[in-house]
DNA sequence: TTATATATGTTGCAATTGCAACAATTAAAT
DNA sequence: ATTTAATTGTTGCAATTGCAACATATATAA
């Protein structure tokens, strides 16, 4: 049900969009779009494409913040795309609907198809609200090596599992943590030492019995 | 409009309450409460009272998360509750009910009122990713320099104001930050003498001219 | 297939940081 | 008013970290 329009027909999904006076926009590949957007309440839903958002620090580096497909949904009160070192990059031809979040909460419709709209996109807000609490409790943490134990935990504890499958880089583990990639490895490398975990390509072990 | 029910006549409030079957709890100042909660889907309204999300690190530490106050809302879906490193406390005698996250979503009361119900609760949840995704971009800075900076920039655009007046105390701050408190202070500190802010109590005044 | 880009390992070193341990101040409680 | 608790301000030092600069391996594109 990770769909904006989950349990909605053609017909009300169009119904929708026109109360909410949504805009269809179309771009080509490889455009930085949104940039002038000041508002800081909209919600965007990918109809078709690939699209990333991105961060570029004073180096001009970029790392990928979130890789966004059909039916997707992104926008302000999701991601930090508001602030100037964020961006969204479309990667294929995209097309995207750009709806205002004050015409969602104002709005008047009251039917049952309305109503399923607000309940799915409640779900996806709180599922993303779920993984940003996870990354806040992991970065508080005070040092690298915390801050991994805290990621295997969490992974661990949701996956019920002791075996870990990065979903991707190391690179971008180092990323989501916020440290530095080589840092972050001489660590992963005394927890190895340690006896603590075990690493194989992208399948992380823990030896740890506490929880 | 922070108020779940917000535009909801308490008969109504009543009805949605009661096909959504929450429970109201009562509890006696100074409790830990919700302890056995395993479920990740629950949102707990604060009727009355007043009360505390804390955390307790190793040393038994423990450190204030947030603050509820009546009408307040909080859930293992906006904090991190669901973590045993979490709790929460009532500072006075209490009152909340909970709601479990399936039932709003499952629920297929399709009123104007619960429609605004669901909006209100979008409302809320909205404002709190905010707030969260602003955080996540302020841990995510590699340095307490550049922390601070970030949240100085971030503060300081959404009051439209270069003079910042800090919420809480700097010890807080540094909570807020995931940092050292000694080491934040020695960072601030330097920013002063570099004569990029001046510090006077809680007010902050920035002296940076980029944005 | 070869060239190019990206990711994985590794290390020295300087800068930053956490930690512990204080004194001084301010706030809260009795 | 006086005790008690909490916050602010400061510092030395050891541990951690970011940074730069590589070599190697792996993936992707031409």
């Amino acid at each position: 049900m990770k769909n904006l329009f989950y349990n909605i027909s053609a017909l009300n999904k169009q119904k929708i969009l026109k109360s909410l006076e949504a805009n269809t926009l179309q771009f080509k590949k490889n455009n930085m779009i949104l940039t002038n957007i000041k508002e800081d309440n909209i919600i965007c839903i990918i109809i078709e494409g690939y699209l990333q958002i991105i961060k570029t620090d004073y180096n001009g580096d970029r790392t990928i913040i979130e890789e966004l497909y059909e039916d997707d949904v992104f926008g302000s009160r999701m991601s930090s795309i508001s602030n100037n070192e964020y961006g969204v990059i479309t990667k294929e031809d995209s097309k995207i609907i750009i709806i205002y979040f004050n015409e969602i909460i104002n709005n008047n419709l009251n039917t049952p198809y309305y109503n399923q709209f607000l309940k799915n996109l409640l779900h996806i807000m709180s599922d993303k609200m779920n993984k940003n609490n996870e990354r806040v409790e992991i970065l508080t943490n005070k040092t690298i090596r915390n801050k991994l134990l805290a990621y295997f935990k969490i992974t661990s504890k949701k996956n019920n599992s002791r075996i870990i499958y990065l979903p991707y880089t190391f690179t971008d583990l180092a990323d989501y943590l916020g440290v530095d990639r080589s840092a972050m490895y001489r660590e992963l490398k005394n927890l190895k030492e340690e006896g603590l975990i075990e690493i194989k390509n992208k399948k992380i072990t823990l030896n740890m019995y506490d929880n």
